[in-house]
DNA sequence: TCATATAATGAAAATAAGTTTCATAGTTTT
DNA sequence: AAAACTATGAAACTTATTTTCATTATATGA
């Protein structure tokens, strides 16, 4: 079910003129709402409490008061998502605050990111995974980390697939690619001028083109067939550190589950062959 | 003002007989308590509406309408923070689902793993990062690509560091460390036997050893002068995603911004240096 | 021990809140 | 222009919450 405000803002077009007062208040002010009886609510809009209990019924709920309770676990939710809204490291911060705030900045990072993914994109993409006859992986820098990862999983669960380290050798994979092939190019930025010849060069060629990038200003995400955004962060610091590999990975973990859940029996067969016996992990 | 649950447990010492009943049914199940009635609860735990009501105004509440909107404010939190824990993802699960799992247990590790960091750890490490002659990274697998952005990092801060890919020049580039030296050792599980010899080589030869490692059944954390925990998580799916990933990257986030912080203006003149201008980013 | 003060509790009255019904006025359809 | 429909608020009705007050249990001190 959608979130109640939602609701609200797609009714609008059908309401009474009644009810255009009632949703005006309730969306200048929803949390208010919460404190006030249906009395209040119906003098302060010059409508009635019958008026008022209709329009909750039509948006779903029982009555005022279920409509109460629905819009207060709605703003607690809200202020929840509020309160993570990024604060800058200054040279102030103690090693606690610094703790706190990078965390936090992560997690917020996470949490836009998710929001982005569509679901009907990845499905795309597993099938696409699944209909490919090679999956080849382009990232420099940072997001060759992040390319990395994805390439040890692939390799588990017996995907064909391939990276190299140096941009030279990455292009002549692009090169190489032909329809049937499927590349997935990250870059946060979307701009990185190395990693645009390589998408280019791969939909010349006639494979289809993932990207892992950020949605806004990104000329990789124009290029591509299909893009897995992630959250456009600042820099959590002029450090460097930055959430985007975080959400990145993020990305590549939601992809390479999709794809796992969909073909379970054989890459389950496929882990139990690939599994490194002689400890717990890395 | 502290939460409500909190001060709920706090009366239970002062409470009366009917209190006590009461008290027992809210915390056993406080959600339930938002979809019923003042009679309904009362007549729940053979007490009286008259008896809730006062034990809702100790607890610093109007009535019983305010308790149950502050408590539906609570529940509001605790579910959305509470949720995450339990939920496997299963063959049945949708994409949308997959998205809303991986994601969330993702956030989890990275809060768990905000809880297990010791400021004054973090203190000690940024020390020695600023007083030791040399920087060695180790780390193999999944950890090798921490390892890697932690190397990309203190590269463009310009500390004297050192990464090999392979275990073998690992190994030798432990070997040939000294006194005044610094070995940074990442392996989630903490038992991967080729790191466990590169942390004891290390020691052995004077250097101070540093792991980034989960806190739990880890042999690394026993032999390290320095331990960086992350979450035990474990895997998301029988996939193998982990999140230990990306909580050790929010270790190395907090260790190299803390590193920075405290080294500012070098670090910024060197950050001028280093950045590569072509391109925004990756 | 027993009277008395004190605290805890529930029944029931009083108040307040929410919901439904119904009449009316305005709007659209035929 | 009549009929049907829609939106609305007043008022009746139902339900929920709060307060009052009498009762019971418990502790205190003579």
């Amino acid at each position: 079910m959608k979130g109640l405000l939602v609701r609200i803002d797609d009714y609008v077009q059908n309401a009474g003129e009644a009810e255009k007062q009632l949703i005006s208040r309730l969306q200048r002010n929803p949390e208010s709402v919460l404190r006030k009886t249906i009395k209040e609510i119906a003098k302060e809009t010059y409508t009635s409490p019958a008026t008022i209990v209709r329009l909750c019924k039509k948006l779903g709920c029982k009555g005022y008061k279920d409509f109460q309770s629905t819009l207060a676990y709605e703003v607690a939710l809200f202020r929840e998502s509020r309160d993570i809204a990024f604060q800058k490291i200054t040279q102030k911060d103690t090693v606690e605050d610094i703790i706190y705030k990078v965390t936090k900045k992560n997690i917020e990072s996470l949490e836009t990111t998710r929001k982005l993914l569509e679901p009907k994109t990845i499905t795309s993409c597993v099938k696409l995974l699944e209909t490919s006859r090679t999956v080849s992986l382009f990232g420099l820098g940072t997001s060759l980390l992040v390319a990395r990862d994805l390439y040890l999983k692939l390799l588990r669960a017996d995907v064909i697939c391939n990276l190299c380290d140096d941009w030279h050798a990455q292009f002549l994979t692009a090169r190489n690619l032909r329809t049937g092939d499927v590349a997935i190019v990250i870059s946060y930025s979307g701009l990185t001028e190395e990693m645009l010849q390589c998408a280019k060069e791969a939909k010349a060629n006639g494979a289809k083109v993932i990207a892992i990038t950020r949605a806004v200003e990104s000329k990789l995400a124009a290029e591509a067939d299909y893009v897995l955004p992630v959250a456009a962060t600042e820099l959590i610091h002029r450090s460097g550190a930055m959430s985007s590999r975080i959400s990145q990975l993020n990305v590549v973990d939601v992809l390479f589950t999709a794809y796992v859940n969909r073909n379970y029996e054989f890459c389950m067969n496929q882990f139990g062959r690939t599994h490194i016996q002689k400890d717990g992990g890395t």
